[in-house]
DNA sequence: TCAATTAGTTGTAAGATACAACTATCGATA
DNA sequence: TATCGATAGTTGTATCTTACAACTAATTGA
């Protein structure tokens, strides 16, 4: 249990500010050659999980699958996502990232590692490291916080 | 200078994952009693700026001046901001504070404490001091570069 | 005094996101 | 098996954050 103010205060205003800088930094150095931060998550995932129905994907994403549509349709226009039906469920259609998708997706990727190199130029290799996974529990906290959340909403409803 | 692959590829990740369930999570539980990001900036930078003209302040905050003159005249429609105009110079309004501003940054204050609290109970209090820390680190660095980078392109035009 | 600079506003645009209304399909049951 | 409620996905609408560009009004330096 943190009780110290000034910790919180520090954390919330860095936070705020991080939001801010760190998608600037990306859209002034990378946006030519770069993709957005959703694009770049979503081809990700689709790397990751293979063929996945829109539902599923904008769950995982924890995105309203309107907004994750959207996305998704811009995708393919680029050609960038392929769809297939799903034989099961014709509700369904499966997406995948296509030949092109994948290799701007390497691409992106390098192009991020480079930036972030040059960046962070003077950290060390264990202040990243350190950072990198305390982002990631930050980010499964929210997601725990979230769930349980949700379940006790649900145990008070009933 | 940092090499490890996957270190960058665990901070690429995480951020983009971070800016999205940072703001969500904001959004989801203090949404009703709380202000967004920027009005929050803009508050607190007020409060301890003093009286500024708008250019002052979307400089230090890196905004766009058209940006931050939005975000300030919906503040004053709400009553948080008050300008008087500088009689040093009749083109700049001097922004500050009113009471209502101050009391309701106080409050949300308190509100953002009290739900970083709960949602990092099983942090320690040491990890919640090394990711401020860090996020502050991340917002400077970010910020030398721009200066660092605006200051090359100069010397190139020369 | 007049031209160039600066502060600020407003028009326009784009990206991320959500909710709500709608269509098409599925699946269970009467 | 025909129907009705749930589910996948799309599209309309709206909000927030932000930027660039065009504009006005005031300032300052030559």
């Amino acid at each position: 249990m943190i009780t110290d103010n000034s910790t919180m205060q520090l954390l919330q205003q860095e936070m705020a500010i991080f939001i801010r800088r760190a998608e600037a930094a990306r859209i002034a150095y990378l946006s030519e050659h770069d993709c957005d931060r959703s694009t770049y998550l979503l081809l990700q995932h689709l790397k990751k999980n293979g063929p996945v129905g829109l539902k599923a994907m904008s769950t995982s994403l924890q995105l309203d699958i309107s907004t994750a549509s959207r996305q998704i349709a811009s995708l393919e226009a680029k050609g960038f996502v392929e769809r297939t039906s799903d034989p099961k469920d014709a509700r369904v259609s499966l997406l995948q990232l296509s030949e092109e998708g994948s290799s701007f997706l390497r691409r992106a990727k390098e192009l991020r590692h480079q930036f972030f190199t040059l960046l962070l130029g003077e950290w060390s290799q264990e202040e990243c490291e350190q950072f990198g996974q305390l982002l990631q529990k930050f980010n499964q906290t929210v997601e725990q916080f979230r769930q349980r959340k949700i379940s006790l909403l649900k145990e008070n409803e009933q």
